[in-house]
RNA sequence: GUGAUUGUAGCUCAGCUGGUUAGAGCAUCAGAUUGUGGUUCUGAGGGUCGCCGGUUCGAACCCGGUCAGUCACCCCA
């Protein structure tokens, strides 16, 4: 027998880790509840129509594609060789292949809303916490499954909605500790005005992609980019005047207005950015939102079409993007069902996890499971012992008793392997006096309670 | 898809220019310690050095291949 081992780029979860995966799940949902969502699961796998060419030409390289079954069936072994031949050309067909996993949770989203919208009251607004699957090669923070945590509304145009997202990414990321985390916002309405500044619409993804990673290579290695992309110098003296915008967003706002003064796309794009960062700025609390004007940020998929939004981690921990979102104008019109505008946000949960625990912001009581261990010390005391123990769990405490019995010594390293916080001794001295030692492994003090009053004691 | 790098005990790693029984720390188990753990001490178990082949009197070490992991680029959460 090989060693057993799991796909690349997946991962198991041990108890402890998906303690910690919980307390972020549940810290998200519980946001999204309070502004109003309503959970929404939709399948592993899709029909692979569904999801190809929504997430541009690299996206579809990236799609886990599922092998159809009965291709072993001889009387359609003609067929299945001829389709394959059509793979081995990089086409795909449904002779080999018509579902494959989902690669987001936004298009499947759309898919629902699509099938169902007969049925929903819009505006709809829901929220999803599901894996998803991508083909591509691991590294750090990146795997090939994952999880995502979105929350999308459609049916409705209304601003208002980019800036409860904004409060939404506010408080999780409060509560989660995050309190210098970076969100970045910009409209891609500003980026297509530029493009027809630029030569036209049409370069709009090639500038987009350049002007992505000015952080990362710098304003030369962007320029090189841009006219190997076949821009000319104009156009890049367009574009470097477009990236020389700085300082607050005041005045970031004030330099676009003068770039753009010609197009009415892009004085909308900053009219909607200059609502959303006033009116979120103003009804935050408990602090201000850290929310501020990228005109670098382009989001890698081509739906959204409004305001774009990026979460990412603090500088120093070097993890990057942890959650992205913005608007969508007609995202169900892939589906036949037009004039549903929409916008989300999603949380990247993996790479949040990475972060917490990198800057060690997991609270201690996510790691505890059971309360209160019970000795074992013999079959009489053991019998006592378990009678109190039901009780305990009676009071909604959890609680065990160590399933056999042995040294203390080695109950002791259980409770303290296990996190438990508390040890509960009963031994014949105990029975007599019907009084338990309860014992506090954290502090090392030890005190005698009687047996009514220990659910009451560790309920506390 | 492109490039780099690593693979030795359950874990983290050491192993000199190839030389005989491959080491350490942590972890595990047992004892010092018959009802009080985390400290200390003593002892024990555990490895066909990722796999296949080549060079050599001799390979964990050199060469070729292969598999797996990691990191970076592309792209992205």
């Amino acid at each position: 027998m090989a060693k057993p081992n799991i796909p690349q780029g997946t991962r198991d979860f041990g108890p402890e880790v998906v303690r910690k995966r919980q307390y972020i799940f549940n810290t998200i949902k519980s946001v999204f509840e309070l502004y109003g969502f309503q959970p929404l699961e939709t399948p592993a796998m899709e029909n692979l129509d569904t999801l190809m060419g929504k997430y541009g030409e690299e996206g579809d390289k990236l799609i886990f594609k599922i092998l159809n079954n009965g291709l072993d069936n001889p009387a359609k072994h003609q067929q299945a060789k001829e389709d394959f031949e059509k793979v081995l050309q990089g086409k795909n067909t449904k002779g080999i292949t018509e579902r494959a996993l989902k690669y987001d949770l936004t298009i499947p989203f759309a898919r629902y809303v699509a099938m169902n919208h007969g049925q929903l009251t819009f505006p709809f607004k829901r929220y999803q916490v599901q894996p998803v699957w991508r083909a591509d090669r691991p590294q750090k923070g990146r795997y090939r499954e994952f999880y995502q945590c979105d929350a999308d509304v459609v049916g409705s145009n209304s601003l208002i909605n980019e800036v409860e997202f904004v409060n939404i990414y506010h408080q999780a990321f409060i509560k989660l500790g995050l309190t210098n985390y970076d969100l970045r916002i910009n409209s891609r309405k500003i980026l297509s005005a530029l493009s027809e500044l630029c030569g036209g619409a049409d370069k709009m993804t090639d500038i987009t992609i350049a002007i992505d990673k000015l952080d990362k290579i710098g304003l030369d290695k962007v320029k090189e980019e841009l006219s190997q992309r076949g821009l000319n110098g104009d156009q890049i003296s367009i574009i470097e005047n477009y990236l020389n915008i700085n300082g607050s967003n005041e005045e970031k706002l004030t330099q676009i207005k003068t770039l753009l003064a010609n197009s009415g796309t892009g004085k909308k794009g900053i009219e909607e950015i200059e609502y959303v960062l006033t009116s979120s700025t103003q009804n935050s609390n408990p602090q201000t939102v850290n929310l501020s004007i990228d005109f670098t940020l382009a989001r890698g998929l081509n739906y959204y079409t409004g305001i774009i939004f990026e979460a990412k981690a603090p500088a120093e921990v070097k993890i990057g993007s942890i959650g992205g979102g913005g608007r969508y104008d007609d995202l169900t019109g892939l589906f036949g069902v037009p004039n549903v505008p929409g916008a989300g946000i999603s949380f990247g949960v993996d790479r949040i996890y990475d972060v917490l625990e990198e800057l060690k912001l997991f609270p201690e009581t996510v790691a505890q499971g059971t309360k209160a261990l019970f000795f074992n010390l013999g079959l009489e005391e053991s019998k006592t012992a378990f009678r109190l123990l039901q009780q305990v769990r009676q009071e909604g405490i959890a609680a065990e008793i160590f399933h056999e019995q042995a040294k203390m010594d080695k109950q002791f390293k259980y409770a303290e392997k296990k996190n438990i916080p508390y040890v509960v001794i009963i031994g014949s001295k105990e029975i007599e006096e019907k009084i338990c030692a309860v014992k506090d492994l954290q502090k090392g003090e030890q005190q005698k309670i009687p047996f009514e009053e220990l659910a009451t004691f560790l309920s506390k």
